[in-house]
DNA sequence: ATCATATAGTAGTTATAGCAACTAATTGAA
DNA sequence: TTCAATTAGTTGCTATAACTACTATATGAT
């Protein structure tokens, strides 16, 4: 995201034309400021590069990022309905709709319409689908471990406390 | 992002059912992991509510968030070619073309090819983008206020070392 | 000067994200 | 019991993001 908080600013103006090293291949132009001076900038930009790293990991499991969430949830218990997955994902749920339609053609879950009420659907693994677990979790703890490698307990947990306040500074 | 280093859960089993507040609108199912824990997914999530928020602040100027970081550019130096803006903000050539493009649609610039290099495309506001200025980046430094409210310039510093380490983390 | 290579931009495709509008099923209130 | 309101899911739309493949222009080596 973007203007959110400048940081390593403090010397220098809003708009100083420090960043020399982007000169190199701007050429003529006269650079003002580098947008990974705002925090939410730096935050988005993490968060793509994370998201593209995964998904380089995954794509030999042909699993993309967001529909191995949805995987995750079902190795532990399957059955959920697109409804229960929206609320622990936190997503809308047209999207938790289109990506289970999506697992469901690559063939990794069968949806069967719940019987107590009919207007849901339960999202249950196949074969294929279960046994990939074996394959992908050592891709998310090796992503997890590369990701927070060198970062304290007490690190992580700054970095929630913050990213949290962020959140909340923006509510109501 | 997501299954990135776990905060907050020291105390409890990777998997263990705490979440009670969650089993409140899940029903039946018994909770597991909360993906709030993944340092990964926080920081997925957090970009996504920010962008969310800036979004419906910039709506009624029909400008959209990404949009609004070329004019941001273009503001303080129009004239870029869309290769610069792709390495000012650090993406890729075809997301810039596009977002030019529609930037042009709306009417706020205009793309002349460059006269030195026929190749490149040079983005010129137009009036109505210029005027949008004054209107815009108040928007944008009320949101700038908003996010960092209560947050002090050294944690400001602290979490943009730690979203850099997670970037090198998986860097090369 | 010519031709291989590199560069700027475009178009197509896939995936994510959220909004509005819609259908079908359920629930709840009169 | 009946009808309004709610809920689960789908479809369509817009925006972002990155990849591939493509065209047109420049550049550089010979």
């Amino acid at each position: 995201m973007f203007w959110s908080s400048m940081v390593g600013t403090f010397d220098r103006g809003l708009w100083s034309d420090y960043n020399s090293m982007y000169s190199n291949y701007l050429g003529r132009l006269p650079m003002n400021l580098s947008f990974q001076d705002y925090i939410s900038i730096k935050l988005h930009q993490t968060d793509l590069k994370l998201t593209s790293y995964v998904k380089a990991q995954l794509q030999p499991y042909n699993l993309a990022p967001e529909q191995n969430l949805i995987m995750m949830l079902l190795w532990e218990k399957d059955g959920m309905t697109q409804n229960q997955l929206a609320h622990h994902l936190k997503k809308d749920k047209t999207n938790i709709a289109r990506m289970a339609s999506n697992l469901e053609k690559k063939g990794f879950i069968k949806r069967n319409f719940c019987t107590e009420d009919r207007r849901s659907l339960e999202l249950y693994l196949t074969e294929e689908g279960r046994d990939l677990k074996e394959q992908v979790v050592p891709v998310a703890e090796a992503f997890n471990d590369a990701v927070t490698e060198g970062i304290s307990k007490e690190e992580l947990q700054e970095l929630d406390r913050l990213l949290t306040k962020m959140q909340n500074n923006i509510e109501g």
